[in-house]
DNA sequence: CCATGTGAATGTTTTCACAGCT
DNA sequence: AGCTGTGAAAACATTCACATGG
C-alpha cells in the first residue's frame, strides 16, 4: 500500500488530484455566506411592518412583539436578521427607523429599479394602474402589447409599444426587472424577448412553468393554484 | 419516592394525569397521516401540467419527464404523490387522465366552489373578467364594494352589493371561499366579515397580516413582495 | 427491463435555550 | 433585568438508491 509516486497509475494521479482539489475547496477561507431564499423572501414583510409601526409612531420593537405582529417566532426574526449583521440592540430591542432602512438596503430598495410590462390587457392595466408601486423602489418605464388598439396609450408618461419593441426597448432603458401579464400561450415568448434585452428578474402572472436561464431570478403569482391549494382544507 | 395515590398532592397528581394523557396520545394508532402543506400547494402544478399533456395528446408520463416539465426532481413527485395512494404503473408511469382526476379529487375540484369577491377597484375587476376561473371549479358568486357607484352593477349577472352584506349574502350563500382586494386599511374588517359569515379560506391580495381564527386557510398575493424579494439578487 | 414507491440518508429550516451585552 | 445573537438540537423536506412488480 506504500505507493510512491513513480509507482501510481494514471488513474490513481487522477483520482488523487480530484481528492486534493475537493480537500482544497472544504479549506476554503470564507465559504460563501450564502442566504437561504425562504429567509429573503420574509425580509420584505418585516419592511412591511415596520414602515406600519414608523406610520403608528413606534420608534423601537422587540423581535416578541414584531413576531406577533407578523405571525411568525422571534427566534426565526432574530435568526433571519443574523444572515446579515446585528441590527439590534441587547435588551432594548431594534429601532424600526434603522432596521427598516438596512433590510432596505440588502434588498437594494435604496434606489429606484425600472421595469417592464408586457401584456396590457385588464391584468396589465390593473398592474400598470397600481399605486402601490409608488411608494416602493419601483417604476413602469415601458409597456408592451400585442392589440394593435392598445398600442400608443399613454400611461402616466408610458407608450405602449407593440410587442416586437420587447427585447429592443429593454436593452436600450437597461431594464432588469419584467413583470409577464400575457396568457400562457405567449408567456415564454416574452420571457426569452425580455432576458435577450437583459431581464435577470422575472415576476409572472401567466400559469405556465417559464424556461430560463440560470442567473434569472423567478417569481409566480398564480392566484388559481393558491385557489385550488385552499380547497383541500374544505369541509366536504 | 415511592409515594401511593393516598400520599399525593393535587398538583403532582395533576401532572401525572397530564403525563398520561400524553404517553395516551403518543401511542395513539393511526398517528394521522398529516400531509405537509407545501406538497397540496405543488399539486395544482402537476395538475395543470397533466391538462397541458393531455390537450397535446399525451395519454401517458414517467415522473421522470413530468419533472423535466415542471421543473422539479422525479423523486419529489413520486415522493409527493405517495402521500395519498398509489397511482402509477411499475415500468410504464402515469396515466395523464387518470393522475390529473385523482390529484384533483384530492384537491376536492370535482366540484364548483362558490366565491366571494370584495372590492370591486381596478384590480377586483381584473380578478372578476378573469377568465381562468371557468375551466377550473370556482364561480363568483357574490361580489362587494364600498364605493356608491359601483353598487349594482352587474358582472355576468352578479350583482355587485355593499359591503354591509358582506356577512349575511355569504351566510346565505354558503360561500366558503373569500377573495379580499380591498385596500390594505379595510382588509382585516372584510375578512372579519367573512369569517363571520362562514368563509373558511381567504385569498389575499392585500398587503397586510390578516389575523384569522384557526382552521381559516389563507393564501397571499402579493406581487411587491415578490418584486422587493427579487431585486436582491440583481446587480449594484 | 423499466419506472414506481419507499426506507434510509442527506440537506435545509426552525426552534430551543442560554451566554453575553447594554 | 431584558433582549439579542447564535451554537446545538429538533423538526421538516428532499434526494438517493433499490427492492418490487408489471
Amino acid at each position: 500500500m506504500a505507493a510512491n509516486t513513480t509507482d501510481r497509475s494514471e488513474l490513481t494521479a487522477l483520482l488523487e488530484r480530484r481528492r486534493q482539489a475537493q480537500d482544497h475547496v472544504a479549506i476554503e477561507p470564507d465559504p460563501i455566506p450564502v442566504i437561504p431564499d425562504i429567509v429573503i423572501r420574509r425580509l420584505p414583510i418585516y419592511i412591511r411592518t415596520l414602515r406600519d409601526l414608523q406610520d403608528q409612531g413606534v420608534s423601537s420593537v422587540s423581535s416578541e412583539d414584531l413576531a406577533g405582529l407578523i405571525g411568525v417566532t422571534a427566534a426565526q426574526i432574530r435568526r433571519d436578521l443574523s444572515y446579515f449583521g446585528r441590527f439590534g440592540k441587547q435588551g432594548k430591542g431594534y429601532s424600526t427607523r434603522y432596521l427598516q432602512q438596512r433590510i432596505e438596503a440588502i434588498l437594494k430598495l435604496d434606489r429606484q429599479w425600472d421595469v417592464a410590462l408586457s401584456g396590457f390587457g385588464s391584468l396589465g392595466n390593473a398592474i400598470a394602474r397600481y399605486r402601490g408601486f409608488e411608494p416602493s423602489s419601483y417604476r413602469l418605464a415601458a409597456i408592451f402589447d400585442h392589440t394593435s388598439d392598445q398600442i400608443g396609450q399613454d400611461i402616466n408618461g408610458v407608450r405602449v409599444q407593440d410587442t416586437s419593441e420587447t427585447t429592443g426597448t429593454i436593452r436600450r432603458l437597461g431594464i432588469k426587472i419584467g413583470i409577464i401579464a400575457v396568457p400562457a400561450s405567449a408567456a415564454q415568448e416574452v420571457a426569452d424577448q425580455m432576458v435577450a434585452g437583459g431581464v435577470t428578474a422575472i415576476l409572472n402572472y401567466a400559469p405556465v412553468v417559464l424556461r430560463l436561464p440560470e442567473g434569472v431570478t423567478l417569481r409566480e403569482i398564480d392566484p388559481i393554484s393558491a385557489l385550488q391549494s385552499m380547497t383541500f382544507y374544505l369541509e366536504d
